[in-house]
DNA sequence: CACCAGGCTCCGA
DNA sequence: TCGGAGCATGGT
């Protein structure tokens, strides 16, 4: 695994470069500052090891990916090492409904405010893992909460499909655990229940909240590129590798102008 | 000033 | 069912 290209690739929002290749993030209550050399004592633990995803075959998928059409190995040779995190839930979907129009850099500055982190708040740099001081607020007590309740956000019209998810997790209309083992087509008609979600919004949910790795997040961005720099290539084609793809070819995009 | 940012809702044909 | 404006906010 590669953690800079794993945390940077554009996945997560809650991970920061403090320095040069030394990450500090906020991972279920837990806070962590750690570069590359900290990954295989780290991976003995459980907890890490799951987010980590360090049990999945990544060498099979990419093997699939390359042998699928020559700029998809190319794709695939350069994002090599990068892992599909097993996130919470509830932090992926809300944080990838704040993350509808807009950029990474203010969507990591809202999902810092909604945690609770000052803007004049100096980088961790502590070095040893640790509770959080500000972990990922719960659905239950965002729910009874206004839109008004939000404005110190500065999130814009995402504020009500923020706390529509809220309530609709915590009643139950949505039960993401659930969302584990559905069948994709219900857990993404589920996930759309929720005012804000759509098929874009819902599948990253699915991908990097529920680590359904044959979801596929799909955008006109995204048709466009499959069309430009893999033609004949489907999104049927990647099997359970599709979520994988779909970030390989994102950054394949990116460096090709 | 216009335009864009990992979209979606809402409206009209 | 489809297309396109509008949406809050901040950066370039």
């Amino acid at each position: 695994m590669n953690l800079r290209k794993t945390l940077l690739c554009g996945q997560c929002f809650r991970w920061k470069e403090i320095a040069p290749d030394v990450f500090c993030g906020t991972v279920g209550g837990r806070s962590v500052t750690l570069t590359q050399q900290d990954i295989p004592p780290l991976t003995k633990n459980p907890f890490w090891r799951q987010y980590f995803d360090m049990d999945t075959d990544y060498q099979t998928f990419n093997q699939t990916l390359a042998n699928l059409h020559p700029n998809l190995r190319e794709a695939a040779v350069c994002g090599a090492g990068i892992h599909i995190l097993r996130q919470d839930p509830w932090e992926a979907l809300c944080s990838f409904i704040l993350s509808q129009n807009n950029n990474i850099p203010r969507i990591q500055g809202i999902i810092s405010r909604l945690c609770g982190e000052d803007d004049t708040m100096p980088p961790c740099t502590k070095l040893q893992e640790g509770p959080a001081a500000h972990p990922f607020p719960r659905p239950e007590a965002l729910a009874g909460l206004s839109v008004d309740a939000l404005a110190p956000l500065r999130c814009g019209f995402r504020a009500r499909y923020v706390l529509d998810a809220a309530r609709k997790v915590t009643d139950g209309t949505v039960n993401l655990e659930e969302l584990r083992t559905a069948p994709l087509a219900e857990a993404r008609a589920s996930l759309m229940q929720i005012v804000g979600v759509g098929p874009k919004v819902a599948d990253c949910t699915l991908l990097y909240g529920l680590h359904r790795m044959e979801a596929f997040p799909m955008d006109v961005w995204m048709k466009r590129a499959m069309k430009q720099w893999f033609p004949g290539v489907n999104p049927a084609d990647f099997g359970p590798a599709a979520g994988l793809a779909q970030q390989y070819i994102f950054d394949y995009a990116r460096r090709h102008p």
